[in-house]
DNA sequence: GCGGTGGTGCTAAAATTTTAGCACTTAGGT
DNA sequence: ACCTAAGTGCTAAAATTTTAGCACCACCGC
């Protein structure tokens, strides 16, 4: 079964997909302390191996434990969870979803020198 | 009561918050056509009865109907979405999650020449 | 080599979510 | 005045999700 739309996952499903792709990668145990009414271990596990067998969540082996990680490259979980965002709360404008942030949040000197480049790097091209 | 954080919605439910932040505002019909999988009319007026309950949204009359709006200002509904975009996706980094939007799409030249404003103001302020 | 610790899978019960149906109300048209 | 169309609320059944329990396996220390 092939990985799913974001907006087909079930409340605890998409919990955990946050936690996993927050993680990068995580086992069982991680999963449940990050979990916000934490359910019993065997639930999360459980949780895992339905949400492996869906396609969403694959693992690997760490010695005899299992470490899940997310089926989808996290390239294209941003890619797709962006989009959904600007959609949803934007207008579907790039440029106020972009505003919001940096109204949002205090930038360093050199976190804005490296933007300030990108953004006149995309004023040269779109030239 | 009161509005709960975005990770206590059901499925259904999201879809549909996400729908009526879309739209602004929404009648029963129009969630109902924007519903992936749509379920009967009369469902999707249940679920909006409910989630009003449970204070997620709240409703106003346009003549005989009822339109819904979400219970939390979009002001807010944003600032909460994005901070945990960037705490899921960029691990924090809110200058990742604007190089992810900048790289992702084409802006016009008017568009970036308002963000290279906003950064300079920043800028600024942060010397 | 034996018992305990820390893993695993599976299954079935409990809880929640999702759904549709029914009964009722209001407004408008003829 | 009455019929129809387009709303509404409530309720109970169906479906899904969430949960915990149990049975089993492997490694480690004694």
């Amino acid at each position: 079964m092939t990985a799913k739309a974001h907006d087909n996952l079930s409340r605890r499903e998409r919990q955990i997909m946050d936690i996993i792709h927050r993680l990068g990668k995580a086992t069982a145990t991680e999963v449940m302390d990050a979990l916000p009414n934490p359910p019993s271990y065997s639930t999360v596990r459980a949780l895992l191996r339905l949400m492996e067998e869906k396609g969403y969540l694959r693992h690997e082996t760490d010695g005899t434990k299992y470490v899940y990680l997310p089926t989808l490259a996290r390239e294209k979980a941003r890619q797709s969870a962006l989009k959904q965002m600007v959609q949803t709360f934007f207008d579907g404008s790039t440029e106020q979803a972009v505003a919001a942030l940096l109204s949002k949040s205090k930038l360093k000197q050199d976190e804005l020198d490296r933007l300030s480049l990108l953004i006149e790097q995309a004023r040269k091209e779109g030239r």
